[in-house]
RNA sequence: GGGCCCGUGGUCUAGGUGGUUAUGACGUCACCCUGACACGGUGGAGGUCCCCGGUUCGAAUCCGGGCGGGCCCA
């Protein structure tokens, strides 16, 4: 019995003290560089990140398998906040009111405890990951590239410092991407507010933040909405603060949404954003960066927003201007780490240039292979929705330090590109000297900046990390673009979007060949998985359970870039597939356990001929699907050859002569050829087997390190009438089983082929002759759609009525005889199946029917 | 609200350039320990291919609309 627990830790330490996966930077191989995901550093490995890497790890064994020098890193992701979170967390301190470099340095021992973890965890999931090609993205090595990059950027002029509405977590104190928004529901009341109008009358809002009243700048209708036509153009004073406000027409309002009249902050959202640009408003603050009220609020400065709200719409509800309360449910941007709403906030940031890079980065997507194709209409509609540039400094600490000084007039300054490059480590302006003693345009001092960047900045440069960008040109020549970028289809705007950009600015080229996008992974239960509907799925207890190779074997059987729930039953087959697999193992292990000689074809039974064509087909349907990443159907083209077959057919028949030399030698080449297309997706069963019985007749040392099989040779008369052999059995053994009789004798009519393994299959004789008088009796006889339908178009119908209402056998013998037809049309053989019956010796025999083929039973 | 994807037996899924009886897995029932495998073999039961409309001799497949789910965005 195989003990998955015990073999797959076992051939998990031989892998790594031979040192399997290497990449070889002097080979002259053809190179498949892989620019993994580096694996963020803050948590345990989920179930989607176990089936993603699956599917990387197939990618890259299958390219080695190819003949690729691989280049598949491991490498993790060790800046931001997740992680500073978790240590404010750990040991109850505060960010701000811990020693900057202190805080950095308990953010890395976090990470890199986690790490170690981490890297347990690829192991046991059988990764091939080349650890002598590793980087994380904190180390100072990276963060030079970082850097270095940046400064490409820089010196372009693509950079640029603005005070602009940036998103902002109050509770994180930092500025956040667009990206780094998550959207929740969350019920909150609308409130209507009567506004006097000043020529006369009173217009009535409805707001959800009315503690934004101290902003408020102008009241929009819809043109259309009757009930405020004649507000148009007249003033509001708005309640509380007593600022004139005008009333103007707009289709963007939603005339169904609360009383049809908004009021216009700045800044509650984007939409009030976007107001501000058109009506030309100002940006007036009313939260301050700790997400409290500012002086604007008057008597509410001070408050952090929620209660600023309370107290408002208290004080309104004394005076009489809180009209109605409505419970509504709303999307609340919130701050993906901390789930703090987020606030509009008009801040100093640094900003990279993209508005104005849109079509280029469209370009090169479009030199890009993208799998599954329809992503990258993902791509594109992001980049066409792009209204911002990207906002890259953050301030928070654990990331890459920005390297600019800036001067007290503004100017701004980087480290010149070759001194940095020269440093081997990246530069921390709240540290390091500035570049320039003093600014080199006014004379001022330098201040080193403490912005750190988006940790997007970093992530979004591992193609040059990885190709020696900048460090070493020859390799660099080699190595840039990379062939693939695995990643899933979430992250799309943010890491694809970011790494073309900044690849193609500072390279001028596309980061890669290929981009293979990746579903999500969701609960059983078709829902995504979440800790509170207890519906999480633990990989390692999978393992645990199931064995990895089981795992993966459900990782293979997911379509690529769509959503697939987790389902057991897929591992519970992988096992399945796995017994099999080491039974046949066993099986073919001893045929061949004394060696094989090369038998030419010539020499080989007709079904040998048979199985090794339909392996070859085997081979090529599932090299050409791997090598379109469609590891799915190359899974299902494999398994269903190797056990429905090889196994349940080829295996069954040829029992009866094993110590033939063209047995073992078809055994022997079509079963190594089956480990080894299933090594990618189940690397220890295959390393186990080949192990065990190939070893000591192949040089290779792991089967990881073999080569992918090529077809034998494919031959297609074999296959067709292999096929009604193979057939043929399948409907005598299924004959036997359900009517438990003795055959005695086969008599085979319309195939003279592969009778000796009928024989031996059936132990009884078979000839292929049939002595003496026959009686043929049409049982059945069925129209063929497919020959009908094409034909005769709209007459199909009266055509297939005929044959159905038809006495078959007279039919068929009109047929014969070029005699049937209706309304003017002749029926010919091909129109019509036939079954038939007969009578032998007297008696009906048992008959069966395969294609052309007839078998007496007797 | 917008973009993309998905909706197939009890559960999950393949296919989908239109053509006989719709693929496979898991589960279930019956029979069978046939010379590796009972974690196996053979067979059975189980489907309005989400709904409505259109194109067509013919639609799970193409078109339009709707409903439901996922991801991303507003």
């Amino acid at each position: 019995m195989y003990d998955f627990k015990e073999r797959e830790a076992h051939w998990q330490d031989f892998w790594e003290k031979e040192k399997i996966y290497r990449f070889d930077p002097h080979s002259d191989k053809p190179i498949f560089s892989i620019d993994v995901p580096p694996r963020y550093a803050s948590g345990k490995l989920h179930i989607g990140h176990a089936t993603h890497y699956a599917h990387i790890d197939f990618i890259a064994r299958y390219k080695r398998m190819r003949g690729y020098n691989v280049f598949y890193p491991l490498c993790f992701d060790v800046n931001g906040m997740p992680i500073e979170v978790n240590v404010e967390k750990k040991y109850g301190i505060k960010m701000r009111e811990t020693p900057r470099q202190e805080f950095i340095k308990l953010c890395e021992e976090f990470a890199n405890e986690n790490i170690g973890e981490m890297i347990r965890q690829f192991k046991i999931l059988g990764e091939a990951m080349d650890p002598t090609i590793y980087y994380q993205t904190d180390a100072p090595y990276y963060r030079r590239i970082t850097q270095l990059s940046f400064i490409k950027m820089f010196e372009k002029g693509l950079v640029y410092k603005a005070k602009h509405p940036v998103n902002w977590c109050p509770r994180c104190g930092t500025a956040i991407a667009d990206a780094e928004i998550e959207y929740q529901k969350r019920k909150t009341k609308l409130n209507y507010i009567p506004f006097k109008v000043e020529e006369g009358g009173e217009i009535v809002i409805a707001t959800t933040r009315p503690e934004l009243l101290c902003t408020c700048q102008l009241i929009a209708v819809h043109p259309d909405d009757e009930r405020y036509k004649d507000f148009v153009g007249k003033h509001a004073i708005v309640p509380i603060y007593g600022q004139k406000v005008k009333i103007v027409a707009d289709e963007k309002v939603d005339k169904d949404f609360g009383t049809g009249a908004v009021m216009i902050c700045s800044v509650g959202d984007k939409d009030d954003l976007e107001w501000i640009y058109k009506y030309n408003l100002k940006f007036l603050e009313g939260i301050n960066d700790k997400g409290e009220m500012t002086e604007l609020a008057g008597k509410y400065a001070g408050m952090p927003v929620e209660e600023a709200r309370k107290k408002i719409i208290e004080d309104l509800a004394e005076i009489g201007l809180l009209l109605k309360q409505e419970e509504i449910e709303q999307n609340v941007g919130v701050c993906w780490r901390c789930h703090t709403p987020i606030e509009l906030i008009n801040k100093e940031q640094w900003f990279i240039k993209i508005k104005d890079l849109k079509e280029e980065i469209k370009k090169t997507a479009e030199e890009i292979h993208w799998h599954p194709e329809w992503m990258k209409k993902r791509l594109y509609d992001w980049i066409d929705s792009l209204e911002w540039d990207w906002v890259v400094s953050r301030q928070r600490y654990f990331a890459t330090p920005i390297p600019i000084w800036e001067c007290e007039n503004g100017h701004a300054f980087v480290p010149k590109f070759e001194d940095l490059l020269k440093m081997n480590r990246h530069v921390d302006p709240t540290v390091d000297p500035p570049p320039y003693e003093k600014c080199p345009i006014c004379g001022t001092p330098l201040h080193g900046t403490e912005d750190v960047f988006d940790t997007w900045v970093d992530s979004s440069i591992s193609p040059l990390y990885n190709t020696f960008w900048a460090r070493d040109e020859g390799k660099f020549k080699k190595l840039y673009p990379m062939s693939l970028r695995p990643q899933s289809h979430d992250i799309i705007r943010t890491w694809a979007f970011y790494t073309i950009l900044r690849c193609k600015s500072v390279t001028g080229e596309k980061p890669w060949e290929d981009i293979m996008i990746d579903g999500f992974i969701l609960a059983p239960d078709g829902r995504p998985m979440h800790t509170s509907w207890g519906n999480v799925v633990d990989p390692l207890d999978i393992i645990d359970e199931y064995g990895a190779d089981a795992l993966r074997f459900f990782a293979a059987k997911c379509t690529p870039g769509e959503d697939t729930p987790f389902r057991y039953k897929d591992t519970i087959r992988g096992r399945k597939v796995i017994i099999k697999l080491y039974n046949l193992g066993k099986f073919v292990g001893s045929a061949i356990k004394d060696g094989i000689r090369d038998v030419p074809k010539e020499e080989l039974h007709f079904m040998d001929k048979w199985i090794i064509s339909r392996y070859s087909q085997t081979v090529e349907e599932a090299t050409n699907n791997m090598d379109e990443y469609r590891y799915d159907k190359a899974v299902k083209v494999i398994e269903n050859f190797m056990w429905n077959v090889f196994a349940d057919h080829y295996v069954e028949m040829i029992k009866h002569r094993l110590n033939e030399d063209a047995t073992k030698y078809t055994l022997y080449n079509v079963f190594l050829g089956i480990v080894k297309m299933f090594a990618p997706i189940m690397p220890h069963i295959t390393e186990e087997i080949y192990q065990e019985h190939y070893r000591k007749f192949e040089k290779e040392k792991s089967v990881h390190i073999t080569s992918w099989p090529k077809p034998i040779f494919v031959d297609n008369e074999a296959i067709d009438k292999g096929e009604k052999v193979k057939e043929l059995i399948a409907e005598i053994r299924r004959w036997r089983n359900e009517n438990k009789k003795e055959i005695n004798e086969i008599i085979v009519e319309g195939i003279k082929e592969g009778i000796e393994d009928i024989e031996g299959t059936f132990k009884c004789k078979v000839s292929t002759k049939i002595e003496g008088e026959v009686e043929e009796i049409v049982s059945s006889l069925q129209p063929n759609f497919s020959v009908i339908g094409p034909k005769f178009r709209e007459k199909a119908k009266e055509i297939v009525e005929f044959i159905k209402s038809s006495e078959p056998h007279e039919l068929w013998e009109k047929i014969k005889n070029g005699e049937a037809e209706i309304n003017g049309i002749k029926i010919t053989e091909d129109m019509v199946k036939v079954q038939k019956k007969k009578v032998y010796r007297g008696k009906e025999v048992a008959v069966l029917n395969v294609k052309d083929i007839v078998a007496l039973i007797l």
